[in-house]
DNA sequence: GAGATCACG
DNA sequence: ACGTACGTGATCTCG
C-alpha cells in the first residue's frame, strides 16, 4: 500500500486550491469588517477578545487553561447573536480543507511516481488499529459536502480501472454482541434489523414525542456511547439540549434492560482488567491498562473505558487484518490501497469487478467468525473516484 | 513544543 | 463533589 502509492487528480485538486483561496479571502474580509478591526482569525486567542471582550458574546465554555472556548461547539451556540459567527464557522472548515487536505495533498505527491505514499504505523495505536502519517490517508473529509469534494482527487490510477471500497457494516456493535452474548443483539443483527431503530424502539416505544429519525439518532448516540464505555454526563454532552443528566442515566438504565448481557460484560471486563492487568482480543493481543488500580477515581474510569473499549475496537482492527493477509494472497494482483480501520479501498479491472467483489466480501466475512453466530456483512462500493461509489449488489 | 482546533473510524 | 465516551494525525499560534 505504501510503496504503490494512491493516484490523486492533481489538476482538481489545483482548481479546488484556487475556488478556496478566493472564499477564504471574502471570508476574512467579511469578517474583519464585522468585527471592526483586523486580527488574525486563526488565534484562537485573538478571536476570543474579539468575540467575548470587544462584542460582548457570553463565553459558553472555558479550555482547559481557562481561555474562553471558540471551537465549534462554542460557536454554534452563539451564532445567532452576531453576523461574525457565522462567517468564522464557514472560514474554519475551508481553511482546514484548503490547508490540511488540498495543499497537504498537492504537496504530498511524490515528484517520480505521481502518486500520494503515505506510511502505515502497525505499532502506535494501543488497541491495534493501524494508523496513517504523512499524509494521513485515513481522515479525508467525508461528513460535510464540502468535504466530501476531497473524495472526488482520488482515483484510479491505470485506464480500464475504477475504485472498489468494501466496509464492514457496524463492525463493533456486532463485536459487541459476539462477545457479550447478548441474545437481543444478536437476534437483531440475525435478522438483518437496523440495530439502531431496532434500539429506538426499545427505549422510547411507540407513544413518544419525538420523530422516527430523532428517536434514531439517540439511539445511535447510546448505542455507540456503549461501545465507548459510557456515562450519563458524556450522552448529554453529545446529545445536546434538552436532556438533563437524570434522563440520560434513565436511558441508559433502559439500555441495559434490554440488552442485560451487555451490561454484565461489561463488568465482566472491567472485573478481567483488575484481576489480571490487561483487556484482550479475540485473537489474545493484549493492552496492559495499570491504572485500573489507580488510587485517582478520575484515571481509575477512564482505565474502565479502555478495559470496555479496547476488546471491541482491537477485535476488528484484528478482523480487517486477517482479511487483508487472506486478501493480499487470493489476490496478488489486485493492489490494495488504503485501510481505513472498517474498509478496505482497492483499484479493480473494470472487467472483471464481479468475481473480484465476491471474493473480497466472501473473504472479509470469513477473515475471523465472530462467537455466538453473529453474523458479519460488507457492503461494496464502486466508482471512478472515491466519492462517486455506487452500491454493487452480489447475490 | 504545548495547546487549541478539527479531520476520520 | 468530581471530570467525563474509544482510537488516531495535521495545522496553526504563541511563549
Amino acid at each position: 500500500m505504501e510503496i504503490r502509492g494512491v493516484k490523486v487528480d492533481v489538476r482538481y485538486l489545483k482548481e479546488l486550491n484556487l475556488l478556496y483561496e478566493a472564499k477564504l479571502r471574502d471570508l476574512e474580509e467579511e469578517a474583519h469588517k464585522l468585527s471592526g478591526e483586523s486580527f488574525n482569525l486563526n488565534s484562537p486567542k485573538q478571536l476570543a477578545e474579539v468575540l467575548f471582550n470587544k462584542l460582548g458574546l457570553p463565553v459558553q465554555r472555558k479550555t482547559p487553561t481557562g481561555q474562553p472556548a471558540t471551537d465549534e461547539e462554542a460557536l454554534s451556540a452563539l451564532v445567532d447573536q452576531h453576523p461574525l459567527v457565522e462567517v468564522l464557522l464557514r472560514y474554519r472548515e475551508l481553511y482546514k480543507l484548503r490547508y490540511t487536505y488540498v495543499e497537504g495533498l498537492l504537496q504530498s505527491v511524490h515528484p517520480r511516481t505521481g502518486r500520494v505514499h503515505t506510511t502505515f504505523h502497525q505499532a502506535v495505536a494501543a488497541t491495534g488499529r493501524l494508523s496513517s502519517q504523512s499524509p494521513n490517508l485515513q481522515n479525508i473529509p467525508i461528513r460535510t459536502e464540502e468535504g466530501k469534494r476531497l473524495r472526488k482527487a482520488f482515483v484510479a490510477s491505470r485506464e480500464g480501472w475504477v475504485l472498489l471500497s468494501a466496509d464492514y457494516s457496524q463492525i463493533e456493535l456486532r463485536i459487541a454482541a459476539a462477545l457479550s452474548g447478548d441474545p437481543h443483539m444478536i437476534a437483531d443483527f440475525q435478522a438483518g434489523r437496523d440495530i439502531h431503530t431496532s434500539t429506538a424502539q426499545y427505549l422510547f416505544g411507540p407513544v413518544s414525542p419525538l420523530s422516527e429519525s430523532e428517536k434514531r439518532r439517540i439511539a445511535k448516540t447510546v448505542n455507540f456511547g456503549i461501545i465507548y464505555g459510557i456515562t450519563a454526563h458524556g450522552l448529554v454532552q453529545r446529545l445536546g439540549g434538552g436532556l438533563s443528566r437524570t434522563e440520560a442515566q434513565k436511558l441508559i438504565d433502559t439500555y441495559f434492560m434490554r440488552y442485560p448481557a451487555i451490561k454484565s460484560y461489561i463488568e465482566r471486563q472491567i472485573e478481567q482488567v483488575r484481576k489480571c492487568g490487561y483487556a484482550e482480543t479475540l485473537l489474545g493481543r493484549r493492552r496492559y491498562i495499570p491504572q485500573i488500580n489507580s488510587s485517582n477515581k478520575v484515571q481509575r474510569a477512564e482505565a474502565e473505558r479502555l478495559a470496555i473499549n479496547t476488546p471491541i475496537q482491537g477485535t476488528a482492527a484484528d478482523m480487517i487484518k486477517v482479511a487483508m493477509i487472506r486478501l493480499h494472497k487470493r489476490l496478488p494482483d489486485i493492489p490494495l490501497l488504503l485501510q481505513i480501520h472498517d474498509e478496505l479501498l482497492w483499484e479493480v479491472p473494470e472487467s472483471e469487478i464481479e468475481s473480484i467483489a465476491r471474493i473480497i466480501q466472501e473473504e472479509m466475512v470469513e477473515a475471523l467468525p465472530l462467537p455466538n453466530q453473529v453474523p458479519i456483512e460488507v457492503e461494496i462500493k464502486v466508482g471512478e473516484n472515491w466519492l462517486e461509489m455506487a452500491p454493487l449488489s452480489l447475490s
